[in-house]
This record gives C-alpha cells, sequence and structure tokens, in this order.
DNA sequence: GATTAGCACTCTTGCAGGCAGAGTGCTAAA
DNA sequence: TTTAGCACTCTGCCTGCAAGAGTGCTAATC
C-alpha cells in the first residue's frame, strides 16, 4: 500500500495549498500555519486537515519545519515544483515594458548598453543584477585599422558596428612604418571585412598556412598582425554586475560570513563567469534554486538567467541573483523581457 | 585651579597611557580595563592609578566607555590625537616595498595599472582599497586621430603616451569624407601635438575666436572637431574601488542598514569621488576619522588618502576605507608608498 | 471514507530574576 | 602621590515561567 502518491499524483488540493503556502511564504517571509492556510487557501478546509495534508507534503519533501512548531516553509524542492507547475506568470505591464525599452536604446555604446541592461535588472527587481558581455564570434567586422604608437607597439582598432569599436595594444617584432601598416589595413581590409571573428580567423590562418612562401614578407606580417588582434578579446571573460548590495536586505544576521564569500565571488567574478556561461547553450528562461546552480556560494540564493541573441545568434546571458524566496512570478518575466530588448538592441545596430 | 591641563599639555604618563590603550584596541577590538593596562603599558603603576588618569582622558574626551564597567574605548578625538603625535609609523619591510613595485609595472595599461594600484590596497590591508583616476589635463597629447564610422559618426583617437589611448565616438553635423578627416587630423597634429590637453583647449578656442573669418571651413571644422575631442573626458568622473567585501568583516551586527548604504554608495561612487576630490589639492597623507569626512555614511569608517603626482602636477587620489580602529601604523605608509609608486609608474612611461 | 473538533504536546519568544565577572569611582591608608 | 580596599554598576548568561503559535493524534461527525 502506497499512501504518499508519487509528486505528479499530487491532489489538486495538495497542489493548491503548496502554492498558496509557497506564494504566502514569498510574501512574508514567515513559516506559514495551518491555521492561515485554511483561511487563505480559498479551499474551505478546516487548519487540522489542512495539516494532515501539510504532513503529506512534509513526507515528500516539500516543505518543512524549521523547528516543531512553526509553522511550514518550502524546500528547494518545494520552490521547484512550484516555479514547474503552480507558478503563473504575471505578464509585464506594458508600462514597465515601454520604460525598459526606452532605456536599453540601441543607439548607446555596447558597454553602456550592458551596464544599462544589469542596473535596470537590478533597480527593477531589487536583487543583484548581472549581464555577461556579448561574444563577438558571429559580429561582422567593418573595418580594421592599425595606428603606430610607437617604436614596436601599434594600436588596432576594430570597427564593428556604428556603435562599437574595440581597440587593442600589440607588440611588434620589428618596426614597421606607418606606410606600411597603412598597406597592411589595407591589405586586411580588402580580405576580411564584412565577416564574422570567427571565419575571418580561420580564412587569416588558413592563408598563413597555404601560401606561405608565394607572398611577399609584409603582407604575411599583415596577416599574422590581422591573426593577433583578432585572437585576444580582452573583454571576452567579462560579467557586469549591478545592485549586489540589495541583497543585504535579505540577509539574515547569522550568515555574515557567507555573504562575505559572496560578496568576494562578486568582485571575483570567475564563479558567476562560470555560472552564466553554463546557461548560455540553454534556451529562455533558466532558474537554479538554492544547490541546483552547482555553485556552493549560491546554495542560499536563487539565480534566473536568460539568454540574449543577435542576429540568431546567441551571444551572451543576462540574470539576477535573489533570495530562494524571490517573487519568480515577476522576476522571471522580467529577466525574459530584458534578455529580448537587450538582444534587439544589440541586434539593431548593424 | 585647572586640574584638566589643555590637550597640549597632556602629562606624559596620559599620553603613554592613551596611546597603549588605543594600541591594545586596535588590535582587540575589545575596550581597555585598567587592570590590562596596568600590565601592559610599561608604566608601573597600580589599576588603581590607571583609573585616576583614564578619567582624566575621559573628561577631555578622548575615551569613553560604552557602559559603566567595560573598560575604555578611543573617541575620534582620542584618534585625531594618537594619530597626531603619538603614532610611531613603521616603515614598510623593504620586501613589502618591492612587491608593491613589481605589481604596479610602468609597463600597464593606465586602466590596469589603476585597478592594480587598487587590488593592492585592497588586498595588503584587508580593507576597501580606491583609487581616483588619474585626470590628464597635464598629460601631453602625441597624436590625434579621426577614423569614419558611419555617415555622421566619426572615431577620435587620442594617443597620449606610448601606454595610453583614449577614443570617443562624436557625432557630426555634416557628413564628411575620409580625405576630408584625414586632413583635419593633419591639420591638428600640426598644431597641438606636444602640448597638454588644457593648453590644446585654450589654443583651439583661441583660433576659433580669432580667426573665424580667415579661415577655410574645413580647418574651422577641425578645430571645432578637435575642441570637442579633448573637451570630454569620458572617464574623468570615475573612481575604481576594490575588496569593498572586506567591511563586512569589521561589520557590527547592528548596523546592516548602515553597510547596506555604504555599499550603495559604492555602487552610485559620487560620495566617494567627491571625498577624493576634496583630498586632491592636499599634500601627502590624509587621515579622516569617523565624521570628520563630512560623509554621513563614512561616520563609522576611517579613510586614509594620499595624492599622487605625474610630472610634479597631482593627478589623483587613492586611498582606503575601512574601520575607525585600523592600524594607522602599516595603512599610513602603504597608502603613501602605493601613491608614490602609482605616480612613478605613470611618469615613467611618457 | 473524508473531514473536523478537541486536546495534549512542543517549541519559540519575551520577560524577570539571579549570579558571576569585569571594571569603575571613591575613600582612606601608606 | 600612589595604592589597597570596597561598594557599586553594568553586561552576559543562565534559569524559570507564561503566553502564543502550531503541530500530531484521536475520536466524533458528516
Amino acid at each position: 500500500m502506497v499512501d504518499t502518491p508519487p509528486i505528479n499524483e499530487l491532489s489538486d488540493r495538495a497542489r493548491q495549498l503548496l502554492r498558496t503556502l509557497v506564494e504566502s511564504y514569498i510574501r512574508e517571509g514567515q513559516p506559514v500555519g495551518s491555521r492561515t492556510l485554511s483561511r487563505t487557501a480559498g479551499l474551505d478546509l478546516s487548519a487540522a486537515s489542512i495539516r494532515n495534508i501539510m504532513a503529506d507534503l512534509e513526507d515528500m519533501g516539500l516543505v518543512s519545519s524549521p523547528h516543531t512548531s512553526a509553522g511550514r516553509i518550502p524546500t528547494p524542492a518545494g520552490y521547484r515544483l512550484f516555479v514547474d507547475s503552480l507558478l503563473e506568470i504575471k505578464p509585464l505591464d506594458s508600462r514597465e515594458v515601454q520604460s525598459l525599452r526606452e532605456r536599453l536604446r540601441p543607439d548607446l555604446e555596447t558597454k553602456v548598453l550592458v551596464e544599462s541592461a544589469s542596473g535596470l535588472l537590478s533597480a527593477v527587481t531589487q536583487m543583484a543584477g548581472m549581464v555577461r558581455v556579448p561574444r563577438h564570434e558571429h559580429a561582422e567586422l567593418r573595418q580594421i585599422e592599425f595606428m603606430k604608437l610607437s617604436e614596436r607597439r601599434v594600436l588596432v582598432i576594430l570597427v564593428m558596428n556604428k556603435n562599437e569599436v574595440q581597440n587593442r595594444i600589440l607588440e611588434l617584432d620589428r618596426d614597421y612604418s606607418a606606410g606600411e601598416l597603412q598597406q597592411m589595413a589595407n591589405y586586411l581590409n580588402d580580405r576580411v571585412v564584412g565577416r564574422d571573428l570567427v571565419s575571418v580567423r580561420q580564412q587569416l590562418l588558413r592563408e598563413m598556412k597555404a601560401v606561405r612562401e608565394h607572398m611577399n614578407s609584409l603582407m604575411l606580417a599583415a596577416i599574422e598582425l590581422g591573426e593577433q588582434a583578432v585572437a585576444a578579446d580582452k573583454d571576452a571573460d567579462d560579467v557586469v554586475l549591478a545592485g549586489q548590495f540589495h541583497l543585504l536586505d535579505y540577509a539574515e544576521l547569522t550568515s555574515v560570513e557567507k555573504l562575505r564569500q559572496l560578496f568576494e565571488a562578486f568582485t571575483e567574478k570567475r564563479e558567476i563567469l562560470g555560472l552564466l556561461d553554463k546557461c548560455i547553450s540553454a534556451q529562455g528562461v533558466q532558474i537554479f534554486i538554492g544547490q541546483e546552480s552547482g555553485h556552493r556560494i549560491l546554495d542560499d540564493y536563487s539565480v534566473v538567467t536568460a539568454p540574449y541573441e543577435v542576429g540568431g545568434h546567441v551571444v551572451g546571458v543576462l540574470g539576477v541573483i535573489g533570495p530562494t524566496r524571490m517573487p519568480y512570478d515577476r522576476v522571471i518575466p522580467i529577466v525574459d523581457i530584458t534578455a529580448r530588448l537587450l538582444g534587439a538592441a544589440l541586434n539593431s545596430r548593424s
């Protein structure tokens, strides 16, 4: 005799109860008792019946009580079930969407745009916002220029689109004159402009191998230089964070040390970057509750992410970090929309 | 009869006592009682005598007790006296200096250098580090170039020295051809290279007024463009922070709200910038204890700053923020040396 | 068979009292 | 002038107690 049915056979009543419980706990932050639930769940059951159902939920590992007589709080599994099948997402107010759109204008520089997105996520959700900076592998190179800085240093300017310019300083193995540099740039521009960085690089490597002996040395140098220029994307490993301080609001005073570690991770960024990079291959909004992220530091937090696309390619991920009891019904659409708007803004500028 | 002499007549005994007290409190973080002091102050006095002297110190407002029987802690005035006339600065270990020097290598890009300095301050002191980014008014302009991005957008490249390049995107009022832009750049380069930004700007404004009618319109446009390019230093209002999370270590759990405000200020940066800009005109290390900084947010903290120079001009300020009971004898020389090293690194690259 | 009322039980929270420890201020003696 | 001694005061910690909230179980009810 099985008296605790598998989760997918949860009765409607139990589901409704869990839902009310999670909603209440997210709102109030206090363990929810049977009495409160019997009043608010809209099920017309007495507190005693509620208690029976709650005992079942506890057996299934969906809720737990901090101590004998303190009401129940959702477990990570409870949040998971809630998010997966009980949550009703509120569509965002169209004014809110409009306001977001206005702050992510396509004519902003990429860096400003990314920082705005992160800041918006944080401001709107009152939690920490984060944006993985866009990768450029599929961005078209518009123009490449060299500029001599000193004897063996040259500034490389890569024009990606009308709002984005990257530059890098390269050390050369010998001195090139301004004229030579200009020739090299012309040579490269003829060959690579209009392609994305990946294929530019492939082509350069191919040319370098294939026709090494047939070319004059300047052109060979040009190819090498171009290859170096395209190779090192100095911003590639970056993530822009915002509003970390909001997390202090949710901090239980017990765990200052945990919080410290989290803030240290925010400074280091490596951990956050790892998390975001894992999400880059997924589609749509992803939610990590508690330990699901696989990063110890985030055990007590939830993370909501969404990838954003430019020209049909996912180029980055953004999201928020907040307490496990965050208002998922609001946060999910916010993250979703922000990802779309950021993608759109980056896209409409080529 | 005056039985509490003015501060500058403090007896040697009392001074010695205050010094031991402050040192002990900085080390332990606990109020210091008369018994402890009688053992550690090296004065060969009984606890009872110590108590008499401490009562005098309390009358003078140099120490206070959190409650009736809890020993004394220094007041801000006590710290001030301690820092001004009791503190013996430990010169830094020469290995430490060497290690700092190695991490502030002159061949790094300015931005990297500044971030390193901030990170070092934070890592070495275990508090929050901050660096006001260098102003460029007195930096020599080496070269100026224009590059067309799209119809009315042009990228301006200012080469400052061999490790620093700035660029800005400007909107133009009409379309200029690449050739025209090149001519304009040549015209400007002939005229402004080798001068600092301030005099470049002055000269351009002068020329613009004086010979407006005698010039052809392209040259006038060049001057206007150059003026715009030199005018807007987009990084001018920036400060680089590091290691804010260290402050969580010293946080008394009572004041999470205070801490939150401080972290918010770190994100905003405006307040920090204001503080640092006040210090830019002073010479040498400055110390603000508690409210002395004049910024509410920093009431419970102390700030140690020092300006750094390039070519004889102060171009920025750096410093640390930490608890009032920070180890001043170590922090002061660290801030001092870091300022000198950063200045030296920036200087030796022109 | 499902639901509910009732009751004993458990745990938290807040408050009051008691006690040890640390440190002070004052006074009188050295 | 310095010190010993003593009364005093505060904190921190424990204990006990009562109220409140919530539970689990059982027996009665629909």
